[in-house]
DNA sequence: TTGTACGCGTTATCAT
DNA sequence: ATGATAACGCGTACAA
């Protein structure tokens, strides 16, 4: 198709003129400028970006590395991404890398090959030192906290056990039981050791027969609301790590005759659909506004405003009826 | 950094020779070869991309354009084509664009501007005129069926009702009810024909009374479920549009001692995890699918392997206990 | 088998 | 204010 020599010649001016037209500099008489851009509609002209990029050096748009798309949580991130970039006239080129080391190379070679200006890293199962290495070809931000010298910003885990806590406390739930998926996972270690923590400097009550764990799915929150039923002493509350486990645990005591929340008060956590379906009092994750963060912050790094920093967000407690 | 003539001069051999070398083109002897990985190895060379881009004309980038990344039909859209994507080589940039003309524009340009070698769009406010006029700059596939002339890949809609109502029918359920969404949508029309057209056609009954439109949420089953309740002839199944529908549906039905599937049949629409939660027969959309041919097709647009098509996809019947 | 020379389309530098 | 010319980094006919 046309391009910037063809336009030149049309219009009676140098490659120089157009360029400037097309960049809006000024310097360019108004006579001219209307003889470019009259010859730029005759000729149906458009810039190619490739020939820009090359050029200047940058693409303007920036890599996000993500273990699966499909996910509620990278979903929401990519998305608050997505509107942020918007405004800063970014784009956005997903990587989907299932966790793969192979995949993630892919990401990790577009920023060496410069076809990103930057990469934001979802979660990652490369090491710090390989990120450390990678980062001296370009700006790097994750989203989960990580060792490496790279830009940093993520959720404060511990701090959403507290938020129910001080809920349910405040509520005048004494006793409080606990249910965890994965207690040996970075986020299940932090939130056992809050819980344990908030028990230790209140006047609440915990039994070691009130704690579950490994508990993932609408199912076994059913199990776990059956194996509490049998016990000879009830708590006033539960606290659960995850929406649908809490929602069978609700689901199975409506069956069994046991009120929620005026016998058994239930917590969730990530305000997933399912909680606001049953208006299950939970913890809400303030993704979309980490993917905004994330894409800021990566903005300054590549217009060097800023230095590589670190930034960590809170939860938020989303209070509904089951509580 | 280092580039291709650094190599040349380190390697002593011509640009073209370490060209070849970094193509794995033949006709390079092994001598020579080794002197360029070697001189590669030492300046820690990487090929720029941009400059790959402007002298081959293509960047192996694909754009996919959704109104909304956050949601759960162009999530499992867009992760599709993720894989689909790193098994040919190819790159996804996605542009989310809020049902904006301004933010669909952008992708357009895109495509204009070589950014990306061709694109996919899930859902558009643009006209049938637009995407025609785009189409001559590169190859579009449409994910939603549109008018024009571009390449499209859609499921087929009325399919779904026509499965479960079979399905219904199979099991003996004679007399069957049904709740949909938005009646004067689309999909909406097309399932209440489906349905009509099927009663007509089997020894299966219905009545007015049996019939809700304009249902959305979880609330919104509950409340069906309690106008079910009320008549004097109840139907032995419901036919719903939407999980979170049946959902309500269920639930409320429990409470007022009416069994499921026994006493009534239940089937819900999407998939979503809701329905795998509570066990609802449902159908699913073959989503992750559609991404994957919607990316073949334009692989094979781009390459030329194939001219202009269109397809359809079936959708699949999930059979769990609600019937 | 290897090297030369030019093209890809644009921006940036430096004269004028 | 304008224009020639050199980058940007790589691929590729064509010649040798």
């Amino acid at each position: 198709m046309a391009n910037i020599t063809e336009i030149a010649r049309l219009a009676k001016v140098s490659r120089s003129t157009v360029s400037r037209v097309l960049n809006n500099q000024p310097y360019v008489t108004s006579q001219k400028k209307e003889a470019v851009l009259e010859a730029i509609r005759l000729l149906d002209y458009v810039p190619n970006r490739n020939a820009i990029n090359l050029s200047k050096g940058k693409t303007n748009i920036i890599g996000i590395m993500v273990p699966q798309i499909n996910h509620p949580f990278f979903n929401h991130l990519i998305s608050g991404m997505g509107e942020i970039c918007a405004d800063l006239n970014l784009s956005l080129l997903v990587n989907q890398t299932n966790s793969d080391p192979e995949r993630e190379k892919i990401s990790f070679d577009q920023l060496r090959y410069k076809q990103i200006d930057g990469l934001v890293i979802a979660s990652t199962v490369s090491s710090a030192t390989e990120l450390s290495e990678i980062n001296k070809y370009g700006p790097i931000v994750s989203c989960e906290w990580s060792e490496g010298d790279h830009a940093q910003v993520y959720i404060d885990h511990s701090n959403g056990i507290e938020l129910v806590m001080n809920h349910l406390k405040e509520k005048g739930y004494q006793s409080i039981a606990l249910c965890l998926g994965n207690p040996d996972s970075g986020v299940g270690k932090s939130r056992k050791s809050a819980f344990d923590k908030f028990i230790d400097n209140s006047n609440c009550t915990h039994s070691h027969e009130w704690y579950f764990e490994k508990r993932y799915s609408f199912e076994d929150g059913k199990t776990v609301m059956n194996e509490l039923y049998k016990l000879s002493a009830l708590p006033r509350a539960i606290v659960v790590g995850n929406d649908y486990v809490a929602a069978g645990i609700i689901h199975q005591a409506r069956l069994l005759k046991i009120r929620v929340p005026e016998d058994l008060a239930v917590t969730g956590f990530d305000n997933q659909s399912i909680a606001e379906a049953l208006h299950i009092t939970t913890i809400d994750q303030p993704i979309h506004q980490l993917g905004i963060e994330a894409v800021k912050m990566m903005d300054s790094l590549i217009n060097h405003r800023h230095k590589v920093e670190q930034n960590t967000l809170s939860l938020r407690l989303i209070i509904r009826q089951s509580t």
